[in-house]
DNA sequence: CCTCCGTTAACCGAATCGGTCAATATGATG
DNA sequence: CATCATATTGACCGATTCGGTTAACGGAGG
């Protein structure tokens, strides 16, 4: 990748990745063209081969970037030092969030990028992802106090339960097209509450 | 649509509107080549052709025979006559299952074209779309009878987060890329049961 | 042998693809 | 104004792919 792209001004550097998350987390790599980018990024495609020598180097460098600023805004928003559940939950939401709000499509894009099965990159793909893959948040489970919860419960189906939920309602989204992060704030926000209020257990002597 | 389609093997056209959805599923319209929708039924290009007179007809008929197969399965299942909510979500999971494990991307091939936004085909399936359109499950809620939940439970988020899960769990096996529908049936499964005990209220007397 | 019909190979013109490169626009400097 | 470096573009290339057509193949039945 030519260096020059780091000296444009910030949000030109965003628009571009922000158009090539756009465009390859709708299409599959073969079939994203350059030039759909270019144009959603507003430039030529002849500029944007200027900073990208081709097609497969933008594509990893766009996988790069996400797993990049993935790792920075977990770590900034404190997500791994939360300790209660819903707490975490809420946290990790919130940088989910945060990042969607500079960079709509980088979700979809990860995960398409994942399971990407076109030989020109799927092995790249593969290959850098045993480096970022971090020690997923499932350890959790074996940390929760069944006490806390209402009697009973299934613990690691609560878990899944939760993590399906999100998922869905933030695919509501991906489909409508529209990326209404407030909206989706809003949403999640009325979820964690609601786990909250059924999940918790109710202990004598708490308030509310 | 050519007639001689209907007289094919029943097996041969499932095949044929299988591959259909399949790459019409993954693609967007424009970029869902008709050659590879021939390669996917294991047939040439030129008997598709001779069966359908252009993609668009093509498309269009996988739509309506989407709604229609759909609403068919339905009925047969007896979703609609279900009283209880959870009873009714089990065997709309039921009927979706059965469904998909004929048409494994029947499901996300109506979503996608639902939300379809290529000129040449979108006005028809909006269009078609207002016939099919059913007074949707919603007015469930409403008879929902609240003595039957744990006390203070706001039903409406109840269901909506019910929804958001079901479809969180489709959305993982989706970007699987694999339509396990045994692992899909025993998820889901396990999510009712998880519902029915997280949620119903325990009363005095009863059995269990 | 012929006929019928499901099926195919070969082909067509147009469009699109990734990628190149000479030319132009822009802006700073002297 | 002239000069020069840099940012950006338009025009182009060869290869491939696209939707769609058509003549011919090949097997079954008479």
């Amino acid at each position: 990748m030519n260096p020059k792209f780091y000296f444009l001004p910030q949000e030109k550097q965003q628009t571009i990745l922000n158009a090539g998350f756009h465009v390859f987390s709708r299409n599959s790599y073969r079939k994203s063209p350059m030039s759909e980018i270019a144009d959603a990024a507003g430039i030529r495609k002849s500029l944007l081969f200027h900073y990208f020598r081709n097609k497969k180097e933008l594509y990893l460098f766009l996988w790069d970037t996400c797993a990049k600023i993935t790792v920075e805004e977990m770590e900034r928003s404190g997500t791994y030092e939360q300790t209660d559940l819903f707490g975490s939950m809420e946290y990790g939401m919130q940088a989910k969030l945060s990042l969607m709000r500079r960079y709509p499509d980088i979700g979809v894009f990860a995960v398409r990028a994942f399971y990407e099965k076109d030989p020109e990159v799927s092995s790249d793909i593969q290959r850098s992802m045993g480096r970022y893959l971090a020690v997923h948040a499932e350890k959790k489970l074996q940390k929760l106090d069944p006490e806390d919860f209402i009697s009973g419960i299934d613990l690691q189906m609560m878990y899944k339960e939760m993590y399906w939920a999100s998922e869905g309602c933030l695919w509501e989204y991906i489909q409508r097209g529209s990326m209404d992060t407030d909206a989706m704030e809003k949403d999640f926000h009325e979820l964690v509450d609601f786990w909250k209020k059924v999940y918790i257990r109710k202990r004598q002597g708490d308030k509310r």
